[in-house]
Formats: C-alpha cells, structure tokens, sequence
DNA sequence: GACAGATTCAAACACGCGTTTAAAACTCCC
DNA sequence: GGGAGTTTTAAACGCGTGTTTGAATCTGTC
C-alpha cells in the first residue's frame, strides 16, 4: 500500500528506476516547452518517453510535480550552460553588460537547448503556474539583481535606484521580445531570421541601443566625452 | 434542419438575438482574455452571459468562431480608443514617437480596457492560434509599418533599413514587457506597480530611453548637437 | 528455485470538455 | 387565436483528461 521512494537499489537492473525517470523528464520537457503545462498530456510525454500512463504518478506523485522538476532542472541546465558574467570589478561595466545580454539570449532561445527554458519562462509569465514564484526567487530575481549592479556601475551613484530598474526592464524588454514575439517576428520578416541563429548579432544590437540609451540618459553633457567609468565600485560580495 | 442566420427582424422582442449575441461577447472577452483561448470554457462563458450552453454554438457556430470575432472586436476597440498618432509630417518624428509608445501602451494595457486586447495578444504571441494570421495582417503589421515610418525619419535616409527594424524591435520590445511579464514584474517589485496607473511614467521612460540610443546609433557625432530632423519628408500616402 | 520488493502494465474511474439534439418557449403577423 | 419562424432550454453524446487500481513482471537475495 504505502509506496515510499526507493534509495538506490532497487527491483530492475540497477538503474530501471532512473531510466524510465531520466526518459520522463526528457519527454515532459520537450512536451511543457512545446505546448505548455495545461495543454501537455501525461499520455503523450509517457508515449514519447516509451513508459505506460502511471509512470509519471508512479514517479513522481503528480503532473505539476513533474512539471516543477522539469522546470527547475532546464533552468539550471541553462544557467549552467550559459552563466552569467562573473561580478568582476576588472571588467568594465560596457563589456559585462554584453555578456549578460549575450549569455540571457543564449539562455532563452539557444538551438543547442531547443530554447526549452526560454519557452517555459515565456509561458509562465503570460500564464503562471504556481511554480512562478520559485522560478522568480531562485532565477529570475538573481538576475535582476546582477543587471542592476551592473547598471550601478554604469551609470554611477547620482542615478536613482528607480531609474535603474526602468533601464533595466528596457534591457531585459529587448531580450525577451525575440523569446516572446517568435510567431510574430516570423510571419513579420519570414525571409530575414531574428532567431537562434543570429545570436551574436542580436547581442551587439541590443548592447549597443541599450549603451547609447544609458549614455544619453545618465551621462546628457559629458565635457570629456569618456564612459562614465570611473564612479564607484561595488564591493564583491 | 437548415438554420440560417436571421437579417434583422426574427423571433424575440426586436433585439433578443442581438442581446444575447452581445452578451456572450462580452462575457467571452473576459474569459479569453483572463485564461486564453484553450483554457477558457464554453460553459464559463454562457454562465457569465446568462445564456444557455447551446448558445455559443447556435450564434457563432463553434468556440474558435467566437474567439476570432472577439479577438477583432477587441483589437478594432482599442485601436478606436487610442489610435496611433496621424502620419503628419509637420509633427517633429521624435513627437510622434512618443505619441506612438503612448497610444501602444495604452492599448495593450490601459485599465477602461481591462487590458483584454494586449493579454489576447500576449497569449497569441507566446501560444497562437489560428487567429494570429489574421491579426498580423490587419492589426500587428500595419502598427510596424508605422514605427517604421516614424523612425525612418527620425534616422535619416542613409540608416539601412536593417538598423531601423532593430530598432524598432527594441522599442516594441520595451513596450511588450510590462504587458508580457506583469506577473514577474509584480512578484520583483511587490511595492511600486509598473502597470496601467503608471502609464505616462512608462511612456516617458521608454521614449527617452530609446530617443537617447537612436541619436547613439544613428547621428554619433553630429557637429550641432541638434535633432536629426532635417533629412526629408515621406510622402503623405 | 522461491520469496520480497520494486517497477510496469492494461484497464478502468470520475470528471469536464465541445458539441448536438429535439422539444419547449417565445414573438410577430395574419 | 393560431401558425410560422426564431430563440432558448435541458439533456445527452462522444471524447479526452489526470489519476487510481490490482495484477503481472522483473530482479537481486537467500
């Protein structure tokens, strides 16, 4: 009656359980990236990961279970993959605001993650589940924190925390339209690409709007016209 | 058998078709915008309307029916309550820029709207039906035609036209995520709302920010420092 | 080789969905 | 007042869903 976890060993041949759970979590993640968590079928991630209908309870208690677990784990997947830049005081602010731009647009619609975590983020923002508000705490909010700091160091410390966090959602506004907007931009432009595959141009484009957009803003009358480079420094923490 | 749509006169007391008709769009306007199309049910929406579950299909013929002429309903309301600024060339391009962020801001999520058209329109975006088609033709390109217009004279004639759809982009992208992401944007900042109540903040905000890259990316060193204004009128069409 | 426990399996359950149906209710016009 | 045509109604149909169930299957161990 009382079904408990099993440890490791087990009835099949050591590893029965984390293969059937392994191929799970692969099919459901292609599944809730493609069609979302409410429009998935456990029937068609079981038939997609060759396991009968009563694995994913059998696994893993219920749908929205699998469905947070493949959440976080495409999350960290992805941050692994493309992490953000190092908070390192070395690197000028400009550059390390390329690479979080280049390494979030990596994140969201890379090929080589078949934009699995850019789509999940996509849907749960137009249509959250419950599982939002881990995915903010534990990805979401570092991140935007991070992007402020480096804002910090772009702009000085004359500039207000609040238009800090407009800056930042302008940033963060471009990088996800090209997550978001996909079906658009495609039946917009259906010969020229704003996709996985333009990454790199995508990336200076937006760094480059984003750096005139914060130079025009924060720095309007620079007599030297240099980068506003020399404020402050955060301490690492 | 054959039930054809009734002109005019009919059964009821003149209008009982009518009333009813109105009824289930407005109630489906509420429910398609609150849960999206797929979510949203037949049944919810005729209790909400007062009506019969026959009725959705004996007035419009079958659910994806009435989402289409809700989604068009309410794209052409928005766009009558606030239209995109005229294409008046003696209005400076950096004006009607701002004119056109705000009138976008406006109909994606102004309140007296429930921002109903720009949530259709985010869920379409991120999961499309077949309605999406449609919208792009008569709703979504001729809006990018328009921002095209406005920034081609804002750039001058020696940008390519690449440039100008990226940024374009940028500017729309900017846009899209407060109606995109609100429920990440509530659960970051709990305590000061980016949503409808602050919408000419956003407008300011977004128009100076992308003011500020254009002048950046497309006039780098102009001698005056005056706006590039002066480059040449696009014909009234 | 039989036992125990873990895992799989086919079948079924209970429910909600969009849609259909045939009859009832209603209104207008003669 | 009655007939014709329109609209509404309650009930049902067929299907797909997440989940449960009890038996069957498998594997390592004694």
């Amino acid at each position: 009656m009382t079904r408990q976890r099993v440890g490791e060993r087990g009835g099949a041949d050591a590893g029965s359980h984390a293969v059937t759970r392994r191929a799970l979590l692969d099919a459901a993640a292609d599944v809730f990236a493609e069609v979302g968590f409410r429009q998935a079928t456990i029937r068609d991630i079981c038939r997609r990961a060759a396991a009968n209908v009563a694995a994913v309870n059998y696994h893993f208690g219920d749908k929205e279970a699998l469905y947070a677990e493949v959440l976080t784990e495409q999350s960290r997947l992805a941050m692994r993959l493309h992490p953000s830049p190092p908070d390192d005081p070395a690197v000028p602010a400009a550059v390390r605001l390329e690479q979080f731009i280049r390494s979030f647009l990596q994140r969201v619609l890379s090929a080589e993650l078949s934009a699995r975590h850019g789509r999940m983020m996509a849907r749960e923002m137009v249509d959250p589940t419950r599982a939002l508000d881990r995915l903010v705490r534990e990805s979401i909010r570092p991140n935007a924190l991070q992007l402020s700091a480096i804002l910090r160091d772009l702009a000085g410390d004359r500039v207000p925390e609040e238009a800090l966090r407009l800056a930042g959602m302008s940033i963060v506004g471009q990088i996800l339209f090209y997550c978001h907007c996909q079906p658009v931009v495609k039946r917009l432009f259906p010969d020229s690409p704003y996709d996985a595959g333009q990454l790199e141009r995508l990336t200076r484009h937006i760094t480059e709007f984003s750096l005139a957009a914060l130079r025009g803003l924060f720095v309007p009358r620079s007599p030297s016209r240099r980068r506003p480079q020399t404020k402050r420094r955060r301490a690492r923490t």
